[in-house]
DNA sequence: ACCTGAACACCGTTCAAGT
DNA sequence: ACCTGAACACCGTTCAAGT
């Protein structure tokens, strides 16, 4: 990778990382590639695809939120960690929009970003429902839908959790 | 009104109806008003706003809906009634998107659209938090949300019931 | 190799001009 | 009154021409 390309590359994944936060995830391309000062053509060299660009942005974010699982799934008690994440995960969606999108859409991105989280996901719910705290047949794909589904309704981040709370202790009552 | 423009705007209804069952809420106005054989200015004489359009377009769905609780409500067991509808709803929120994002939305449209979905879903919600089948303090709101939102990540309408019966029944396992 | 930016086909929206 | 459709400022995307 040549010098200006790599200097190019970056400087248009700090950009649109700022556009993305202030304009959400169907901002203009075109606007990202004017304020980094370059061509549309050199951002669709780089990104052919708006996803490709939302990946680029959003891979830090999705190695913290795995490394707070690990650290959760080390720490806590298997339920309290399990919910603790969910919330994590709700705020990520919740700021950025298009992790959501990207999270929930499935299709699996030039780096293994879905399938990490997955994993991640996986390994808390697992814990919770070897504990008896969780549904034997509830999976991680039910929980990023879930989680994904509540980002895009709720007002603020307070609502979110409270919808979760709903989901996760349900809306019925359960006889005790 | 004059007979041209009672024409114009029944037949920009029903051309939005086909267009966005076949390209969703987010269709082209502009393609809605040449396939209508009209002008853009005209569409937007009659509706100044997406939403109107769609308010108009949903209208009968949501008498339908309505007429649905009230059926419900009167021969359904109050806990089953209540799910029954969700699923009702979940059903027309997939099938038009935008019906999903009118509900969700909260600003109360032209008519008395939301206010009467908001209150079909609180006569059946008081019901069966009478009968002790649903948390005291669940409000419709909450309903409208988690269904929007699972409408808005599920695939089909049967992943959809899934992740609306978790939500319902609960994430978490409840001691019994 | 990589970048540029004009160009294309669209979009939503407005508004002068017509009937 | 109501409709028309050209016009404006945008958008995503492509691709010949440059360095």
């Amino acid at each position: 990778m040549r010098a200006d390309a790599r200097r190019n590359y970056d400087h248009l994944v700090a950009t649109a990382r700022a556009v993305f936060a202030e304009e959400g995830p169907d901002a203009s391309l075109n606007e990202v590639a004017r304020r980094a000062g370059v061509g549309p053509g050199t951002l669709y060299r780089h990104f052919p695809t708006r996803q490709a660009l939302l990946v680029a942005v959003f891979r830090e974010r999705i190695d913290t939120l795995c490394a707070h699982a690990d650290d959760l799934a080390a720490h806590a008690a298997p339920g309290e960690a399990l919910r603790t994440w969910l919330r994590a995960v709700l705020l990520h969606a919740r700021t950025d929009g298009g992790l959501s999108a990207t999270m929930a859409s499935g299709v699996d991105l030039g780096f293994d970003c879905h399938a990490r989280m997955r994993s991640a996901a996986t390994t808390l719910l697992a814990r919770a429902q070897r504990a008896g705290a969780v549904r034997a047949e509830v999976s991680a794909d039910d929980l990023f839908k879930l989680v994904t589904g509540i980002a895009q309704v709720a007002d603020d981040q307070s609502e979110g959790e409270r919808l979760l709370a709903l989901a996760v202790e349900g809306v019925a009552v359960h006889p005790s």
